[in-house]
DNA sequence: AGTGTGGGTGGGAATTAGTGGGAAAATATA
DNA sequence: TATATTTTCCCACTAATTCCCACCCACACT
């Protein structure tokens, strides 16, 4: 399982390490890259990668405006990228710009993927995400119980 | 069962006793350690941490704003940790920061898990919610009893 | 008081992770 | 075809992490 926040940094190149802890939990070498939602990129192994954008064409006709918006936005940018050596992926240039990459990267383990946010962009999210997430939290109180 | 208060303080690389009493209620070396609540790290037994993640991602698609806040507040800074031989653990830099650990933090045992906070931190937790507990207990009293 | 035991703290050395940069290969340009 | 530019691959350096061991202190027991 992929979990774990981590913070590198991208080189003049434009690569990025993939933290060595992420690392063991990947089979292989070949990435998908794509652009995510709210600002950031996501990183998949190819079957997560399959799977997903399986399931969001299926949703989605391409007769649908709705379908067509998530298929250029999400499926469209999508790329294989290879860990080199010493285990880090160069960014497309064009999705380092759509996520608004410097330097300082944060990185997100969410279980079956990966999250990479740019450390400012990525606290201008917590300020502005404080009261929803205050909001959730306060809600699962009324369902999910430790024990 | 996982109870009792603590002071400890962590070392100049991160590390941090969880105290032998605490240790003595968990089974095996590995813990999980994520960010928790009001400003503080947790600390579950593997068993425990699989119970409460599977519940948080129930209703989690990442294509739902709410989802998406809470798997990265919560989800994803969780990592596995070891004891040493001493029985101490290495507290993550990246959620050394989330808590603001100093120096000294105080454990706290609930039941089934731990609550990890800096001193001074706790001490202005507790100083803040006075109130709230008072009002919370007393609500209390119309239904719990004590025999 | 002396000795033993276990909890808590600190630090050195080997290893690995992370970063930068240079040479070779590939592609583009004149 | 020669030159310039980008991309890819590989190596090397530095900083951080990991693993181990040693010490100190408090308490208990003799």
């Amino acid at each position: 399982m992929i979990t774990g926040q981590y913070r590198n940094a991208l080189d003049d190149k434009g690569r990025l390490l993939v933290p060595s802890r992420l690392r063991q939990s990947i089979a292989g070498n070949t990435l998908v890259i794509t652009s995510g939602l709210d600002h950031c990129l996501w990183l998949f192994p190819p079957e997560e990668w399959v799977q997903l954008s399986d399931q969001l064409m299926e949703a989605a006709s391409p007769f649908t405006r709705r379908a067509r918006v998530l298929q250029r936005r999400i499926i469209a940018p999508a790329q294989e990228v290879e860990l080199d050596k010493t285990g880090r992926v160069l960014i497309p240039p064009s999705l380092k710009e759509t996520a608004g990459l410097q330097k300082d990267c944060i990185l997100h383990g969410i279980k079956k993927y990966i999250e990479i946010w740019d450390v400012e962009e990525y606290d201008r999210y917590l300020a502005e995400s404080e009261a929803e997430f205050q909001e959730a939290a306060e809600e699962l109180g009324g369902s999910v119980s430790f024990f």
